[in-house]
RNA sequence: GGGCGGCUAGCUCAGUUGGUCAGAGCACCUGGUUUACACCCAGGGGGUCGGGGGUUCGAGCCCCUCGCCGCCCA
């Protein structure tokens, strides 16, 4: 006998063992199989299991369970991202907390080999929580972005983008952070809105006639100043272009220049430029041959370029400095209050500085091309499709990319330097010195670059460096393209377009087929989740407190398409409950002895309940079939909610008790099998959702009849159904059935009849068929509505209470428990409801455009309605005069 | 400044191609010893579908406009 409950504490563990075990996460051998194949988002390494990562991999195991279970060799394919600036800030973060040396102390190599350590002891953390949450990864295939195979795919692919010269070293501006002291990429960067000040500095002209007036958010960078730019068409300046001013503080003369970058309407109309220190003057710098002064150091502190009196002071203490000396030289002009946008580096959260350096590019430009045709011409498709405009945009406009990072963990940068500077790309090492040797005709010690690579670099390559690109492997041949990425949108730049380009340029094919943007989750006040807040929701805490399917359900039955998920742990206890109310409804089967009959062939069944309920089984899995296929995760959990609590668990449990309890033998026994295969059917069609509650209840209802085909629910096949299972004469018995007893507990209710109460249920006026229909089912309705019988009469008698259930006058004789006021308000309630109804339906039918222009059928439906609502409104009426004439 | 998404019952959300589409869950109220389930059962109240305009015989659903809220890119 099953237990109340289903226990997911001991139950999750076991059941997840035993699927790895039975090797059910790994695709089937069969090579007529087709393949089905997805890549997970890799985490990163130091991440643990946030509610996003939960959303994201339940709805990946809901499609390849569900695939898997279609038959497909369905292969979801796990790992980890090293995940450079994350991974090193946490080691060093301990090293720091530890006491011990700092990373630049103990150097590079001693420092790495730390990370791996970390990662030996750490790094699994989050993979385990994934399995926690019944995530059906084929682990043998597991990978991580730094493992040797994912590594030599990435040098084979920076050489062979640099010799195809779409990969290039640059001397630009970057994004310097100077906390973390790398060069970051622009989406690395946020752009965060604080209030400023805008200081206006009067320049002398180097001649004494004069001064022109600039303005600076950053008065620091004047140090670096170069030119004084203004509009070639502004009137106001136009004999000064040529002429100089001599940079205060610095005491330099620098050129006052044309450039239409200067904009006349904002401020003076004069700019000051600094090439060095910010990407709009960088090119105004370079369309003029002006001198670039990087005046930082790699932590943004005045450099040996500054004068000597700043030299060493911190960007924000020279900015304080410089505004000093402009006013001590009575040179400020003026201060302005504003809010402006600042850039910050993401991971760090300093403000970081554009700084001169030399950089690793790609050309992402060009690389895009066949990304963006790709998704044109529908190669890969964006669900929801709206991204794809977003796809678009940020492609079509796509800056170079800077590739290469200034830390140590990650992937180092296959390029040596020649003692002259040449630079030497190559796979390894050997082929570098060969490469040189064959340069300078004889062996000379080369450098390699000190940088790694983007981590996104390496993630980019990830659908089929996993499948042991650049090797022609059978998983690449079988697997890739991939069918479906689930990710975020967060990182539509990041990753999924990095990876459309790196896919289509090394493999000449798109890397997935499809690619399903899922929400945000959100807490239930639709705040971001984060740890500042403290409204962080931890996904296992929430698997500890409902179970892991609980979780589940909610997070598919809220992924609604385009919207963020507002996640309360009422809504988790609510689908938990949708559990217990099946695991009780199998608990139910099972005491009554509901078994798997052998060879039973629904189609076979004569029962009008037990044909009904085939054939709504048959229309569930069509939905959530079809549901689940096109990423309509929420579509299909609701049809199983609705399948399984209103129509299984209220209708066709309630009124099989009567036949499972009979004296109708064979209409028992029917009902037992039929009984066994709906449940069978249901676990099925739950399992990519709730996949250990409905795996438990598949081991413990084994014994129970037939042996079944399958071992683990984890490899049954799914339910394919035929539609001739429906049968529409049933359905509209059991529609009678359930319309009559719903409308005579209503009227119950409302006149306050005692439970204990058993009157009969009078049939006064209905057609053949629903006669036979409610005289078959007496004992269903009896039990089902409390009533004693059914009873056919040709009148209402006095102080009945009629009703009128699809056109039929049905009526309950309790004149004894009511009072007859509450049974008039009922009836002018009803009556008014009629009206209503008839005053809209002839509103329409009235109106001669709308029979001219309306479908056929609309019109007759209509014209249905109004004839169903008049018949009703009469019987109503007429009960209304009777008990008017009583009172 | 440009773009995207949202605004439907107290709350969270469904509402395919415009024609029973005004729904569900939670919350609330009433009743319940119905031997599967109180993590339950039965019944009930509650919304002029953000405002305005338009197209249409007919509009949460299409178009325009305005208003909030959120996000992305400048």
């Amino acid at each position: 006998m099953l237990d109340k409950n289903f226990d997911p504490k001991t139950a999750e563990p076991r059941l997840y063992a035993q699927w790895e075990e039975s090797g059910a996460f790994a695709p089937t051998q069969d090579p007529a199989a087709e393949p089905f194949s997805i890549v997970i988002p890799p985490p990163n390494v130091t991440g643990s299991l946030h509610i996003g990562h939960a959303l994201n991999n339940t709805l990946q195991d809901v499609l390849i369970r569900f695939e898997r279970m279609r038959g497909k060799a369905a292969l979801w394919l796990p790992g980890t991202d090293h995940a450079g600036i994350a991974t090193q800030m946490v080691v060093e973060r301990q090293l720091a907390a530890a006491g011990n040396m700092s990373r630049r102390d103990m150097g590079r190599e001693a420092f790495v080999a730390k990370v791996w350590e970390w990662k030996a002891e750490s790094g699994g953390t989050i993979t385990n929580q994934l399995r926690r949450l019944g995530a059906s990864c084929d682990w043998s295939r597991e990978r991580f972005t730094l493992d040797e195979g994912l590594s030599a795919a990435v040098r084979k692919v920076f050489v062979t983008l640099y010799k195809q010269k779409l990969l290039y070293r640059d001397k630009r501006l970057v994004n310097w952070d100077p906390a973390l002291q790398t060069a970051i990429s622009d989406l690395e960067v946020e752009q965060k809105e604080v209030d400023g000040h805008f200081w206006h500095f009067a320049y002398p002209l180097e001649d004494g006639s004069g001064e022109i007036v600039v303005a600076t958010t950053r008065p620091e960078t004047m140090l670096g100043d170069t030119a004084v730019a203004v509009n070639p068409k502004d009137e106001r300046y136009k004999h000064l272009i040529g002429k100089a001013v001599r940079l205060p503080i610095v005491n330099r003369p620098i050129p006052i220049i044309a450039d239409d970058y200067a904009d006349p309407e904002k401020g003076s109309g004069a700019v000051k430029i600094t090439p060095a220190h910010d990407f709009n003057d960088f090119m105004v710098g370079k369309r003029n041959n002006l001198p670039m002064i990087n005046i930082f150091d790699a932590f943004a502190k005045i450099n040996e370029n500054g004068p000597p009196e700043y030299q060493g002071l911190d960007r924000f203490a020279a900015r304080k400095k410089v505004v000093e000396a402009f006013e001590e030289l009575g040179l400020l002009r003026e201060i302005e209050k504003t809010r402006h946008a600042v850039p910050h580096g993401d991971r760090s959260g300093v403000v970081v500085e554009p700084y001169l350096t030399d950089q690793w590019y790609v050309d992402a430009k060009t690389l895009a091309q066949p990304a963006i045709k790709a998704v044109e011409e529908g190669r890969t498709v964006l669900e929801p499709k709206t991204w794809e405009k977003t796809y678009f945009e940020w492609m079509r406009n796509i800056e170079p990319w800077c590739i290469s990072r200034q830390l140590w963990w990650g992937h180092r940068i296959p390029a040596w330097y020649g003692p002259d500077g040449r630079i030497f790309v190559e796979e390894t090492e050997a082929q570098a010195k060969s490469a040189a040797r064959e340069h300078y005709g004889r062996d000379e010690d080369l450098k390699q670059d000190e940088d790694v690579l983007d981590t996104w670099f390496s993630s980019g390559l990830w659908p089929f460096s996993t499948l042991g690109w650049p090797e022609k492997t059978a998983d690449l041949a079988r697997f890739y393209p991939t069918h479906t990425l689930v990710t975020g949108f967060d990182i539509i730049f990041y990753w999924v377009a990095r990876m459309m380009m790196m896919g289509l340029h090394f493999t000449g094919e798109v890397p997935f087929k499809r690619v399903f943007f899922n929400a945000l989750v959100r807490d239930a006040a639709g705040k971001k989740m984060s740890k500042s807040k403290g409204n962080v929701m931890d996904p296992l805490e929430l698997v500890d407190e409902y179970g892991a399917d609980a979780l589940r359900f909610t997070l598919t039955a809220m992924s609604g398409q385009g919207r963020d998920i507002k996640l309360s742990t009422q809504r988790i206890e609510g689908y938990r409950n949708f559990g217990t109310k099946l695991w009780n409804a199998a608990r139910f089967c099972q005491m009554n002895g509901c078994a798997r009959a052998e060879g039973f062939d629904p189609s076979k069944v004569k029962g009008v309940l037990n044909r009904w309920i085939i054939g709504e089984t048959q229309r569930a899995s069509v939905a959530v079939t079809e549901a689940i296929a096109g990423c309509g995760f929420d579509g299909a959990a609701t049809v199983l909610y609705r399948f399984i609590w209103n129509t299984f668990c209220d209708w066709y449990v309630e009124l099989s008790k009567p036949l499972l309890t009979g004296p109708d033998e064979a209409a028992k026994a029917e009902t037992q099998a039929v009984a066994a295969w709906v449940l069978d059917q249901i676990l099925k069609l739950l399992h990519p959702i709730m996949p250990y509650l409905t795996e438990e209840l598949w081991a413990q209802t084994a014994d129970l009849g037939a042996t079944r085909p399958e071992g683990l629910l984890v490899a049954a096949r799914w339910p394919e159904l035929s539609s001739d299972l429906v049968d529409v004469k049933a359905q509209a018995e059991i529609d009678l059935i359930v319309a009559a007893v719903t409308e005579g507990r209503s009227v119950k209710a409302e006149l306050n009849v005692p439970h204990s109460a058993r009157p009969a249920l009078l049939v006064i006026d209905a057609t053949a068929e629903q006669s036979t229909v409610l005289e078959a089912n007496a004992a269903v309705i009896a039990q089902t509505l409390r009533v004693s019988e059914v009873r056919f009469e040709a009148n209402a008698p006095l102080g009945a209470i009629p009703f009128v259930v699809q056109g039929a006058t049905l009526a309950l004789p309790v004149a004894e428990f009511i009072d007859l006021a509450a049974e008039k308000t009922r009836l002018v309630k009803e009556i008014a409801g009629h009206v209503s109804d008839i005053a809209h339906v002839m509103k329409k039918l009235g109106n001669p455009d709308f029979l001219a222009r309306a479908k056929e059928e609309v019109i007759e439906e209509n014209r249905e309605r109004l004839a169903e609502a008049e018949a009703a409104k009469a019987k109503l009426e007429s009960a209304l005069n009777r008990l008017e004439a009583v009172a």
